[in-house]
This record gives C-alpha cells, sequence and structure tokens, in this order.
DNA sequence: TATTGTTATACTCTATAACTATA
DNA sequence: TATAGTTATAGAGTATAACAATA
C-alpha cells in the first residue's frame, strides 16, 4: 500500500471515529435536554447508581474535584441527589433521590433506544464493533 | 434481549466509542506537540492542502470565521501560511508557505504511523470498522 | 502530614454581534 | 442588500491554588 493512501485512510478512519462520538455525544445531549437536566449533570447522574463520594465521581468523570461542587450543588437544588455522610466525617456521599432515580432510569431508556450504536448496528455488528473499540482503546 | 441488558451495552458501545475518539485526539495533539505546533493551528494545516478562503476554512473546520482570523494570524507568525488575494478583493486565500507544506506533510506522516486505527487494526479490521463507522454516522 | 470538600479565580476554546470593505 | 474578513466581547466548561475541617 501506499503512504498517500495509509495517510488518506488514517485521515479518513479517524474523522468517522471522531463525528460518530459526536453524534453520539449530541443524541445523549438532546436526551438530557428533554428531560429538562442540563447535561454535565446527566452524565454524573448515569455514574450514580449507587451513592459515591464527591472525589470518586470525580474520578469517573475524569476531572477535578472542583468541577464537583457546582454540579453537586446543581442536582441537589433540583432536587436529584443529597449529600448523606459518608465514612469519615469528612466524606459525603452523592445519593440519587427517588427524583434523581427516576430521572437516571429514564436516561438510560432513551440512551438504550436512540444511541446511534443501537440504531444503525444489530447484535451481530454491535459485537464486530465492540472488539475492533476495544482493540483500538485497549493497548 | 432484557431491557438491561441492552441498556449496559449501549452506554459501554458509547463510551468506548467516545474514549476510541478521545484517543486518537490524544494522539493528534501529541504529533503536534512535538512539531511546536498549537493543535487548533495543526488541525487547521491539514485542512490546507491547497489555498482556501478564511470562510472555506471555517466550514470546514465547523466553527465560526471569526474563529479563524486568530488562527491565521498566528498561523502567519510561525510563517506557516501566508494570506494571498483570492477571486475578489473581500476575499483573502490562506496559502501554506513551504515551511507549512513540510509541516503539514510531518503531520500527515505521524498520523499515518501513530493513529490508533492504524497502530491498533489491520486493514481487513480497518475496512469493517470503516463500513460500520459509515452506518452509523450515515443514516 | 495527608485527604475531603469548598471557594475564588483564571484559563481555554469558541461563539455572537457589530463593524469595514468590498460586491 | 449581501458577503469576506476583522474586532471586541462574552459565554461555557473546566482547572489551579489556597483554604477549612477532619484524619
Amino acid at each position: 500500500m501506499s503512504i498517500g493512501k495509509s495517510l488518506a485512510e488514517a485521515r479518513e478512519l479517524s474523522q468517522l471515529m471522531i463525528d460518530a462520538a459526536d453524534l453520539s455525544k449530541d443524541v445523549f445531549s438532546n436526551i438530557a435536554q428533554e428531560l429538562n437536566i442540563p447535561v454535565s449533570l446527566a452524565r454524573a447522574i448515569c455514574l450514580l447508581e449507587t451513592p459515591a463520594p464527591m472525589t470518586e465521581l470525580a474520578a469517573r468523570l475524569a476531572c477535578d474535584k472542583s468541577y464537583i461542587t457546582p454540579l453537586a450543588d446543581q442536582m441537589e437544588s433540583l432536587g436529584l441527589i443529597n449529600r448523606v455522610p459518608g465514612a469519615d466525617r469528612r466524606t459525603k456521599l452523592l445519593e440519587l433521590t427517588p427524583k434523581g432515580k427516576a430521572v437516571r432510569k429514564s436516561l438510560g431508556e432513551k440512551v438504550a433506544e436512540f444511541s446511534p450504536v443501537m440504531v444503525a448496528l444489530n447484535s451481530a455488528e454491535r459485537a464486530t464493533f465492540m472488539k475492533l473499540l476495544a482493540k483500538i482503546v485497549k493497548p
């Protein structure tokens, strides 16, 4: 294969992958918007299946802990979580309220229904896609 | 298939796809950094195979034209492009200098060599991957 | 001394709106 | 009137650093 060709292939394939990821994020944003939840909060809510310390949530979101405080403030003021005592007196767990759990369930259902990978690919294709993605991400 | 299972699959697959795209972007950022080019400029340079009006570059980068001016300023001050007259007296074309072309060539070569999709997948796998991505993005 | 969460601040990226000059 | 590029400004999203309480 010529160098020029692999160059073009690398660019095209990388760009297509980025486009697909962006599309997936856009769909998630739209789902969050329909539920009247800022998308940053929706992401956090998805990661709160069980109560978690704020530092742990920061790790899951791959962001700084200082970013979590205003996020938690917003979720709290929307009645989606409560700050409950943790192992320490330092630690606060973010725990979904019943309303928060309902929102999380709705998010999950809509993601399963409208996520581009679910809409565009059948079960066998998704299995293949998963294997290829794992190869790209893992090494 | 249970609803719970497809929900988990949707999330896992979407997240993996986003992770793969982020990895690809990180690799590109590192390549740009090694060449001492801000990544925003590197992206633009890749799209300037032939001289293009600034509005056209904005369209290719999917951004507002007002974002192009400072980008062009930086590229110009680094000696990577020149603003040359276009069809109109309004239009300016961004044209890579010899240095700009050399940087673009280096970028292309490194992308072809280090892009995660190229590193992780063989030719047949890339063909499959491309088809699946096209299905996700196109419809 | 190290860690949890908070606060205040600052930075990066990008867009909006108003402007100039052409068309 | 519409278009190309520019300018000034503003906003979203996120990080850094210093701090308080606790360990």
